[in-house]
DNA sequence: CTAAAACCTCAACCAAGCTTTAGGTAAAGA
DNA sequence: TCTTTACCTAAAGCTTGGTTGAGGTTTTAG
């Protein structure tokens, strides 16, 4: 039987780490330097981490799978208290945190879709008129973008002006 | 009543042009330095456009909206004959073809949002055996990704491993 | 005619998410 | 022990889609 004071022992070295987790090496030094993980220091100046540190760069490719930004990320696992490695319940509660901001790009995407299907026929691209061009819309990366269906007046614009731009 | 040679001169100034197309003055420098529009010279060297650059930009507009990048979107613009402008059907091809890929990015976030679903209850984020963590796949933003679907048997990994990783 | 506004080029800078390089130290295997 | 492999830091480089700034010229309005 071990203790929990030795399972917690730092010691598994980078090149453990990256191999395991997929990652490159300077992967993990740059994660570290954004606060997203860390590691303690073996008596040569060389990094150890806790076995957690496994789950939490699950967490971060997780996150970024679903297209949640690394700051984004830290920000959410920083939530834990004490900062805590996420457990089962932690990954079901941020998950459900990043899927819903992955719900809105996806309806951001398609309404992208929906509103360029209707541009395909009238094919204005009207900077001033064409529903394409909403100043108050921002682009899809941004991960937000309730507007279009918000102004929805907006798509009976999209009929017969292409020959008035000319 | 003009001649087809008068309405072809390049007339519009760069700010001319930034104004009407709400870009700024820089970014149509840019766009030059691309390739993806061009402008012609007055005897002081100021810039001079012709009127469908207009268009132009609102091709890359509407390309950049449907998360296209600007190198794909001057590709596209070569397809055409002699690099002209893009008419009405010319816009109605290309849309529907960035369209497709646009079509491919939804249904690619669409099977993260599935997997991520499943993932909720398992919670086991192995990077050995966890469907989130497919080496074959690529992040969303570089807007390609069939693979998940394309390897239904590893949803069937994502049940109570959660224990097997610590 | 003069001053302001617009324009020119070239270079540097920004964010994100890393990778690469350089120069040097530590650990591990034969 | 010796050599290879792994590791260290710090800084620079890469990509995308631009913006900002410096220093100088052209055009336009009064």
């Amino acid at each position: 039987m071990t203790l929990a004071s030795e399972r917690d022992e730092p010691r598994l070295s980078v090149g453990q780490v990256a191999k395991r987790a997929d990652v490159a090496v300077s992967t993990l030094h740059f994660y570290e330097t954004k606060g997203l993980i860390r590691s303690w220091r073996n008596a040569g100046n060389q990094r150890r981490y806790k076995k957690d540190v496994l789950r939490r760069i699950a967490v971060i490719k997780a996150g970024q799978k679903m297209g949640i930004s690394l700051v984004e990320i830290k920000e959410t696992l920083s939530t834990l208290p004490e900062s805590r490695t996420p457990n089962k319940e932690d990954w079901a509660r941020m998950s459900r945190f990043w899927q819903a901001q992955l719900d809105e790009k996806i309806a951001y995407m398609m309404r992208v879709r929906e509103m360029v299907d209707g541009c395909i026929g009238c094919g204005c691209l009207s900077m001033k008129s064409c529903p394409m061009y909403n100043p108050e819309d921002i682009v899809a990366t941004e991960a937000n973008g309730a507007v279009w269906l918000d102004h929805p007046e907006q798509a009976k614009a999209a009929k017969n002006c292409y020959d008035s731009q000319n």
